[in-house]
RNA sequence: GUGGAUGUAGCUCAGUCGGUUAGAGCGCUAGGUUGUGGCCCUGGAGGCCGUGGGUUCGAGUCCCAUCAUCCACCCCA
């Protein structure tokens, strides 16, 4: 009888053992940045009230629109797989009152976010990212931080064709003033741009600027930036902000063409892009949040974050392929003859006791089976149960790089009492 | 939501102009060479040829539909 196959949702995918290193490797290095720049974790619930993300994101912004999870839950209310991670975080600020708490909640998080978009080339409908958050300060020297941490984190895990973009897209009362300056540029030409920068110019203008024609850049060569419209005070957050991340010699670019797709962004923003990524990509990007807070119903409070896609950043790492042979301090315990199967099984329990990786066959295979499992399983040693060593009490330590062996006995290894006592065991062989 | 490409073993792919038992390499597995892995040799398992329909004496191969995947656009990490 034949049943259909049942298949992972398109555009989810399944986090396999084989690329588990590469994982644990960004876990532990954000884990390790955040602690050097100290940054506490925190882990919100992956759905919300939908109204968080509507209000938060914006109403009009395109993941709000049209890229939402959406559900009803049974009590008929509206709830949304979380899109992005920082509305969530400024939820739980306010709720918990952080700021009452400590002046500047400094967090970052990680984990799945869900976006009903077309997948493509590193981007998927459920996907992984990692952000941190500073919410609290205006001090530019915080924004600075936070860009460190996020630069620092991808020159860690060596993505060496990094680029970091920074700019500052304003207040609102200074994209007004800029948007009516840039409608006026624009407006005669119209007609030159796409299609599709048309439909810009009628609902987000700014937009525009990321078009991918050449002849729509080519237009806006000499458009007016809202850089050139900033107010004095944040012309000069923005300039420390650079004077700072000069001081500690994080390179960066001015984009003043950047712009950032959801609606909540103030002053400060920035992207870090690799060019192995083809069409996305960008890995990681951020900027203050300063209005957020307020819109979300706490005090007027200032906030700042980065969030970094995973597996993008895992598409922009060097040598995913290799690593293959690396051992690990391990052991595997190969069974001779089934009579001994109880005192192996005696033995790997201990090694485990004792703090060591170690495993065992289970599918019942010849001896050489056993070898070859051991040789693939990445551990350093093989405790061999042997015939005749066992007749003696001893079974066989075999180092599994350099092939060298010899007998130990194993009444002394079940006395160790620590790893010490094992490692003076079986030291002479390393 | 729009456009293009691709679906054959666990993976990467062959498969002629439509022709009868569907192939390779890697991987998996049993064994040989040494009571003991890697190199080498021999055997074995594993395929609704994405799915449904059509053309034909005959379809993995041609046509249509559908589903899925990939790439690009929109947008974003």
């Amino acid at each position: 009888m034949s049943v259909d196959k049942i298949k992972a949702i398109y555009g989810t995918r399944d986090i396999l053992p084989a690329e588990a290193d590469i994982w644990r490797k960004i876990a532990t290095t954000v884990a390790k940045v955040a602690d050097e720049y100290n940054y506490s974790f925190i882990s919100t619930p992956i759905f919300e009230a939908t109204e968080l993300f509507s209000r938060g994101i914006g109403e009009t912004s395109e993941v709000v629109t049209k890229e939402m999870y959406t559900f009803k839950d049974q009590g008929d209310r509206s709830l949304t797989l979380r899109p992005e991670g920082t509305a969530s975080v400024v939820r739980s600020y306010i709720e918990h009152s952080m700021g009452a708490r400590q002046g500047l909640a400094k967090v970052w998080y990680a984990g799945p976010m869900f976006r009903q978009e077309r997948p493509q080339a590193g981007r998927f409908r459920q996907f992984y990212q990692f952000g941190f958050e500073a919410i609290g300060s205006l001090d530019p020297s915080i924004d600075a931080e936070i860009i460190a941490a996020n630069y620092h984190i991808m020159e860690l895990l060596g993505i060496d064709d990094k680029k970091l973009y920074v700019n500052s897209i304003g207040m609102p009362g200074e994209r007004k003033k800029h948007k009516e300056a840039f409608s006026d540029f624009v407006a005669p030409l119209i007609g030159k741009f796409c299609a599709d920068c048309r439909k810009r110019f009628e609902t987000n203008p700014l937009r525009m600027f990321d078009c991918k024609q050449d002849a729509c850049m080519a237009l806006l060569k000499d458009a007016p930036v809202i850089f050139d419209y900033l107010s004095d005070d944040n012309r000069k957050h923005f300039d420390t902000v650079c004077d700072f991340l000069d001081h500690i010699g994080i390179s960066y670019e001015l984009d003043k063409k950047l712009v950032r797709g959801l609606d909540y962004y103030t002053r400060t923003a920035w992207e870090i892009k690799s060019d192995k990524l083809g069409s996305q990509d960008a890995i990681s990007g951020g900027g203050r949040y300063d209005l957020l807070v307020e819109q979300l119903g706490g005090k007027p409070t200032p906030g700042i974050g980065f969030a970094a896609g995973i597996e993008r950043v895992i598409l922009a790492m060097p040598g995913k392929e290799s690593g293959q042979d690396r051992k690990d301090l391990g052991f595997f315990v190969v069974i001779g003859n089934s009579r001994y199967k109880k005192e192996a099984f005696g033995l790997l329990t201990k090694i485990r006791k004792l703090g060591f990786p170690a495993d065992i066959d289970y599918l019942g295979r010849s001896l050489k089976a056993q070898m070859k499992q051991a040789d693939k399983s990445g551990f350093y040693y093989s405790f061999i149960f042997a015939e005749e060593e066992m007749t003696r009490g001893k079974v066989i330590l075999r180092n599994m790089v350099d092939s060298r062996q010899f007998e130990i006995g194993l009444a002394d290894i079940l006395k160790a009492g620590n790893t010490i006592q094992l490692g003076e065991l079986i030291g002479y062989i390393q």
